[in-house]
DNA sequence: CGGTATCCCACCTGATACTG
DNA sequence: CAGTATCAGGTGGGATACCG
């Protein structure tokens, strides 16, 4: 199976992936996967996300249609997030591989154990 | 769901999530799918990367355990790269990614043409 | 509240040169 | 061949201040 036979720039997976493959997004549409959120609200449940960069999260997510933004006019301005179908699709591979963090977190920390202890001598082990 | 109430900086999910998710590890253990490479020959097939990325890639993935460095003593030194059974086990949520990039790329581009396009009308549209 | 604008600095990048 | 070393330069992040 190679589906590009090479990995051309501007191959459409490799294009569509540093599209959703940052840092936060995954986490973003984990958080709103709940229901739809307020900015500080979703702030508040992303640990160490600066404001600059959850804005251009939200802003790229919003732009590839994975989530919508809803201005609601009250008094000071409330803004409220929300997962799009588009959105909740993609949350099926992410699922999955956040299946595969929890379930193979012990043998990548031995690995890396023994990568960082040895001398290099983790290549004769594997 | 949610298997983290809040997303901790620990949490295992986020630490080792920011790991594997970097620009060019998914692509090079798909090139390595194909079975063991040696530096250039992955490099040939990675359109754009440069060496001190390639390089730096491949020891992350090594370190956590899904690659494997061999090297071959022959006269000007050869270095062949391996994908390990670990490695092997991730291609399966990494395929899941792939396959959804490929089917939704069409409703991205369509959700960013609104997005740019409009005034920002995009919003009511979903 | 939900941003945008600004400054500043760390880091990543690309290019080049050099080594075993 | 497969790196490491180095340096210039742009990019992005963090902190702060300010606007609607």
């Amino acid at each position: 199976m190679s589906p590009c036979p090479q990995f051309a720039a501007d191959c459409p997976s490799r294009v569509l992936f540093d599209q959703i493959a940052d840092k936060w997004s995954m986490m973003v549409l984990a958080v709103l996967d709940d229901g739809p959120q307020r900015f500080n609200a979703i702030k508040r449940r992303l640990e160490g996300v600066t404001q600059k960069a959850l804005t251009q999260c939200l802003r790229k997510l919003e732009r590839n249609g994975l989530i919508a933004r809803r201005v609601i006019p009250t008094s000071p301005v409330g803004v409220e997030y929300a997962i799009t179908p588009l959105g909740r699709s993609l949350q099926v591979p992410f699922r999955a591989l956040y299946a595969w963090t929890a379930e193979n977190l012990p043998k990548v920390e031995r690995a890396r154990n023994a990568f960082d202890g040895g001398t290099g001598a983790g290549t004769l082990a594997l």
